[in-house]
DNA sequence: CAAACCATGTTGACATGCGCAACATCTGGT
DNA sequence: ACCAGATGTTGCGCATGTCAACATGGTTTG
């Protein structure tokens, strides 16, 4: 596992080989498989331990806030800081678990990280900041603008060092904190949902 | 070029192979290489390509918005629909291209289609919906959001249909957009930025 | 008109990687 | 002492990316 996690983090999930991880580990090309079933499966490993640290990172940086909505941004910010930081770990988490486990009926990798965003969410809510509807399209929007921003980040498309990254995640994040507060126009998007206003889908 | 796209289409990424597309084309397992470098060549030529429709698919969108606010969330929603229509596509051009072309000194492909996004920015500071000043914090901020939810969408972590998604995508631009619209205290990213405030990072 | 040239395609070879099967070794329990 | 299970090793088949050498058909040129 180690010498697999480093591997990832030098060579990224291209460059990421059983064997090189077999050879980095001192053993024989093949001694992997008595503990990983094949070459996505360990991939999945590793992507799943980058969850549990994606977690630790977010409710870190959470620590350092004051209030409920300080808080929130400090846990977008967390999760930047998580890609900036460990950049091929997160491309494996979110580029090949999407992938690998759709195959296994989706056990749902990450949903943890997901919810420390959630309970922010949640403790805005309670705390009067933020209406007390749905709290799920709001998490959405959070989680998709900290999630682009770490992808644009690392994908080089954003002009910014990485303490600029963070330093505008912060102020995006409170930007859209404030879209998001003001009105509470968000529909129900439980199954019932009616199709007003369609963009331009499948015309 | 045909058999390579049709290919991605079906196979993604990951089961994308040289030989395979030159099977489909009814030709040696060489022939591909008369016309493409290496397998990372005609994968970017496949992004590239896809890039320009990308552009395409947003600009059609924005003809059917009245105002120039309407048209910046129809750009978004365009960026979604693509995505969604074409998951495995958007998944070359942004999860592989971005690793390719750092290598080729970075031709900053899929600069137009960003451009499309910032012109409909600029297009509301010049009506004077948004306050005219730097206008690429903004720009960053609604890309970042359209392509994360692109992202989430395609990797399976919102539980939305296409149509459902593409809804909450224009709701969420709506209040992205009120969030970005109502104050300016986006500070200035040209190089000579102070550290105020900095979240977390490194520590 | 013939010769050189170029684009395109083909065959063959080599290195690498994934995954399977059979065999070896080492440990703990009875 | 013996067995069972875990772990590791060697060897193999198959697929892929890539290179080199050769073939072919059309175009340009002397």
């Amino acid at each position: 596992m180690q010498a697999a996690e480093t591997l990832i983090g030098e060579a990224g999930p291209r460059g990421f080989t059983l064997r090189e991880v077999a050879r980095r580990a001192g053993v024989s090309h093949n001694a992997p498989y008595r503990h990983f079933a094949s070459r996505d499966d360990l991939l999945l490993a590793v992507a799943a331990e980058g969850f549990g640290r994606l977690q630790a990172t977010m409710t870190k940086c959470m620590q350092h806030g004051a209030s409920a909505r300080e808080r929130l941004v400090l846990c977008g910010c967390g999760y930047v800081e998580f890609a900036l930081r460990w950049p091929r770990h997160f491309l494996v988490m979110f580029d090949l678990a999407g992938e690998l486990q759709s195959k296994h009926d989706r056990p749902q990798i990450g949903e943890s990280a997901f919810r420390v965003l959630l309970d922010a969410i949640v403790a805005l809510q309670q705390g009067g900041v933020l209406p007390a509807d749905d709290p799920l399209p709001r998490a959405w929007t959070a989680w998709a603008l900290v999630h682009g921003i770490a992808k644009l980040a690392i994908g080089g498309n954003l002009p910014l060092n990485q303490r600029k990254t963070l330093e505008f995640t912060r102020q995006a994040a409170e930007s859209v904190l404030r879209g998001i507060e003001h009105f509470s126009n968000h529909e129900n998007f439980d199954d019932t949902m009616s199709s007003t206003g369609r963009g331009c889908i499948l015309e």
